[in-house]
DNA sequence: GCCCTATGCTTTGCCAGTCAAAGCAATGGA
DNA sequence: TCCATTGCTTTGACTGGCAAAGCATAGGGC
């Protein structure tokens, strides 16, 4: 077995973990993985528009309007039309939303950043710049990532 | 910015990497990814049961049943009763299977493997160790996880 | 040889995410 | 005043995914 091989069964490897995490989430939890992100772009600021959510999660508008519904629905967030702009929708978080994107759960990213944490200094390092070097290898495009899993978002993990 | 930060953000962008490609495959190419994925295995043997592709992709046998379903619609891979256990189905490639699964283009993959070859030794060899890191932090339980990524082979990788 | 349970697969019915295309509403020139 | 553009939603469709129920076969145990 070459290391071609073994770099990709690992990074099939990463790709299921996350999967297979995500599932579970959609199952045990209200919000799923999506919707959640989405949440948390809206949180960032507080409110963000649906054209500005397409954008930074790469999906279209269609698809915005369909996750916001859900939470919406959920009571998680609030639409009210701009004022400066009557054609534009300001989304915002409700008491409810903060709430969930402080606590919401996320196992992936806390067992990752538990075992993280418990690294040496030089492994932590390296493991950065191989997952950085990693991720550029593979990305065309500029992209813009916050620092969020799938399904979490690391600076709320509690388990430091 | 941590370290920690930095990590969850590239392993973020590699996710997206992956998720974009696939999206992009699924629109210019008959075939989806987790049905390339269920070929792919079919593949390996020339056929394959419903469970065991099932246990390979970890997804239920009725998800498998309506991917191969599509397969079969495609023209792809073909049913067949076992003659040893008359429950078993055999699922196995067409020739035209058997093509797709040759000449399927694999960006990412192909990319991967691309810029892989081009480090250095020790480069490899750290990546590779990273990636095995962070698999092993990820996933709870065991994984069978075969050198393939979410859209490819890479035993069919052409650009070596 | 007959039951009964286990096994392998499909069917049914559901839900989430995603998109394209069409539609509606407001903006902001010309 | 009109019209093109922009921002969002609606509609309708498709995929992946599951659980539960159903069906067919296999294989003991008696």
């Amino acid at each position: 077995m070459d290391r071609i091989d073994s770099s990709l069964i690992a990074l099939r490897r990463i790709l299921r973990a996350t999967e297979l995490y995500g599932r579970r989430i959609k199952q045990t939890t209200g919000v799923t993985a999506a919707q959640f992100r989405a949440l948390q772009i809206i949180a960032e600021k507080d409110d963000a528009t649906a054209k500005e959510i397409a954008l930074r999660m790469r999906v279209s508008q269609a698809t915005v309007t369909s996750l916001v519904d859900k939470l919406v629905a959920e009571g998680l967030v609030l639409r009210e039309k701009s004022e400066q702009d009557r054609r534009q929708i300001n989304i915002h978080l409700t008491g409810k939303g903060r709430r969930t994107v402080a606590e919401a759960p996320d196992p992936l990213q806390q067992r990752f950043v538990r075992k993280f944490s418990a690294m040496e200094d030089w492994e932590q390092a390296m493991l950065v710049s191989s997952l950085e070097r990693v991720a550029a290898m593979l990305d065309a495009e500029d992209m813009d990532a916050s620092p969020v899993l799938d399904t979490g978002d690391i600076k709320h993990a509690p388990d430091q």
